[in-house]
DNA sequence: GAAAGCAGTGGGAGCGCTCCCATTCGTGCG
DNA sequence: CGCACGAATGGGAGCGCTCCCACTGCTTTC
């Protein structure tokens, strides 16, 4: 289904012909200037730029792909998960740390959003046919094949968020494991005697790490109680009904750390229909620092994960893998491609 | 500043000439098929399609563009505001209905933040230079010169919300005067004696047809005391200290209309810290609809736009702009290029 | 003092596509 | 039966750029 076609878009601007016989150089010449190449006298440099300046040229980005074979544009690839949440502060802190580390370069953002099997298939197609010289992927499955497919077209990419322990992709973590430590331990801390959790979905990695942080904290203070632990899906409903299972399997529980704000939310609502209060009766920690943590009442403690940081960190290794590519073939510096961003414990008024 | 350059990111693909060659065809009849023209004969289609399919031929964009002239993408343009906030679920709605209504395309969305004066004019040069085939603006400002800058070089705009009564600029913009009104006639209703009010910075129209709407429904009502007016940035820390200052001014106030959820939370802060009971004593409505308010305590009764279909509608719209600017050259259909969508109120529990 | 370097430069050869001008048929008409 | 005309097709001419080879004057080296 081609969208738009048909005779340009409009006038097209000066072309780098133009600018290399307005500075009475060569084409060669001119485009050395404009890529910043050294082996150009200073003075055909200073003309050049002058003709750039006064013609107002900007370089056809599409002649320079075509003929360069790169695009100068990376991906940002988001999979819209079913439940179609996706955990929106999450996203735009991504994507302005994205943007940011962007800013530099005059690398294009491609955003890629994937709802289905289609679009899947649809942007397999695009990097295969490297209509980008990079993607980062967020929010990935523990089983989606998408990293390895595009690892196996040799197209670089960085994902967000191990997949399991040993990923081998490059990618920018955080430390769920000592943020969700840190968060039982300052309920044990407080007093707390029957701690409960509730879990992200746990085929993905982050939920199994803020679950064994659980454990973790728990077992370094000495009390196997681990077992009050029940699933929720990162949704709020989600975590209103496991808030609900858990009052039902363990009615004097004084403490849940929940695997995200948002279900934390959830469960927020069902200790209210239950009648406990927060923090006396129950105290209640949640994970992300999202928005709703400090609109909720108490406003909730939480834990803190450096997302834009993350988002710039991508950029700066998928932009490293690029050029690496290039500049040192296939020379095996493998590894400081792993980068797990350090989680803290944001203290609020619900514990 | 070139940030990738060199030779080629990997290997390239089948080309247009080799799908050509093993169809037993010519270039041009090839690209003919694959471009949809009706100017072929069934079985030259059917061999061209079969030769596509076998060597998974996908055409190179950067080719395209340069030969035709045209990006087959479009850039979303979000001004990241000085108080960086730019209301995120507003941002990720809007996002949603783009890409969903682009998926259908093979259009390509690149996404630009513009943080400051620099990152706009290497904006301007884009659009100049045709990088793109239309753009889409979102939260533009009143004073915002680049949808006429965009109108001056022909680049086809369309901007989410007017920016003045009589916009010229191609818009789709949501009832804010009637959604205020709403909520205004709604606190009426429900018995409300002072009814305060927090706007958005007076300087966006929005915010300004919200103020309008507030009026409107006091007028309507027989009641003119709409002095009760404090003008807030629509951040939540400017919705807390324009709640002060309307407590400060008028502590018998019962029901305060804030022209954003966000804001509305600030006041809702500011409310507690004065001690007032929500709804029992001050009854609050917010603006959009968006996450925070549902997770509000009490949930916050809110005025509902329909954002994703704003943005889905923003795209019909462009590309409508984009092929008519083809096929028509200059005839003056102008107008049905207004769009404005109904705003509807949601009850909650806080008013 | 001649050979050999090298910085600086110009411009040809494509990159893969679309556009469009032929060219080749087949068919309808006078 | 010959001419014209349209449908279907082939392929040349670029689009604006980067890459790279060839070329010019110098300066360096033995």
């Amino acid at each position: 289904m081609p969208a738009a076609r048909g005779g340009g878009t409009g006038k097209p601007g000066p072309t780098l012909e133009q600018v290399a016989a307005r500075a009475g150089v060569g084409r060669g010449t001119a485009s050395r200037v404009i890529n910043g190449s050294p082996r150009v006298s200073e003075r055909t440099r200073a003309a050049v730029q002058a003709a750039v300046a006064e013609l107002g040229y900007v370089p056809n980005r599409a002649a320079r792909a075509l003929a360069a074979g790169s695009m100068d544009a990376i991906a940002l690839v988001v999979p819209e998960q079913e439940n179609r949440l996706f955990a929106e502060p999450y996203f735009s802190e991504i994507l302005r740390g994205v943007s940011t580390e962007l800013a530099d370069t005059d690398m294009q953002l491609l955003l890629t959003l994937i709802r289905d099997e289609r679009g899947r298939e649809r942007f397999r197609q695009y990097a295969a046919a490297h209509r980008v010289d990079g993607v980062l992927l967020v929010s990935v499955h523990g089983d989606d094949p998408l990293p390895d497919l595009l690892r196996d077209i040799g197209m670089p990419a960085v994902i967000s968020g191990r997949r399991s322990h040993d990923e081998h992709v490059p990618y920018v973590d955080s430390d769920n494991l000592l943020g969700a430590q840190l968060a039982v331990e300052h309920l044990i801390g407080r007093g707390r005697r029957k701690v409960a959790t509730v879990t992200g979905p746990l085929d993905m990695y982050a939920a199994r790490c803020r679950l064994d942080g659980y454990h973790e904290a728990l077992r370094a203070a000495g009390r196997p109680d681990g077992h009050l632990v029940e699933e929720g899906d990162f949704t709020e409903e989600g975590g209103h009904r496991a808030m609900r299972r858990l009052l039902e399997r363990e009615p004097g529980l004084d403490a849940v750390f929940c695997a995200s704000d948002v279900m934390a939310a959830g469960a927020r609502i069902a200790l209210r229909e239950a009648g406990r209060e927060v923090p006396d009766e129950v105290a209640l920690v949640g994970f992300d620092d999202s928005a709703v943590a400090r609109h909720m009442d108490p406003p909730l403690t939480t834990v803190r994960q450096p997302i834009e940081e993350m988002g710039r960190a991508m950029v700066r290794m998928l932009l490293g893998l690029m050029t690496g590519r290039r500049e040192r073939a296939v020379r095996d510096t493998a590894g400081q491609h792993h980068l797990v961003l350090p989680t803290e414990l944001v203290r609020r008024r619900s514990s």
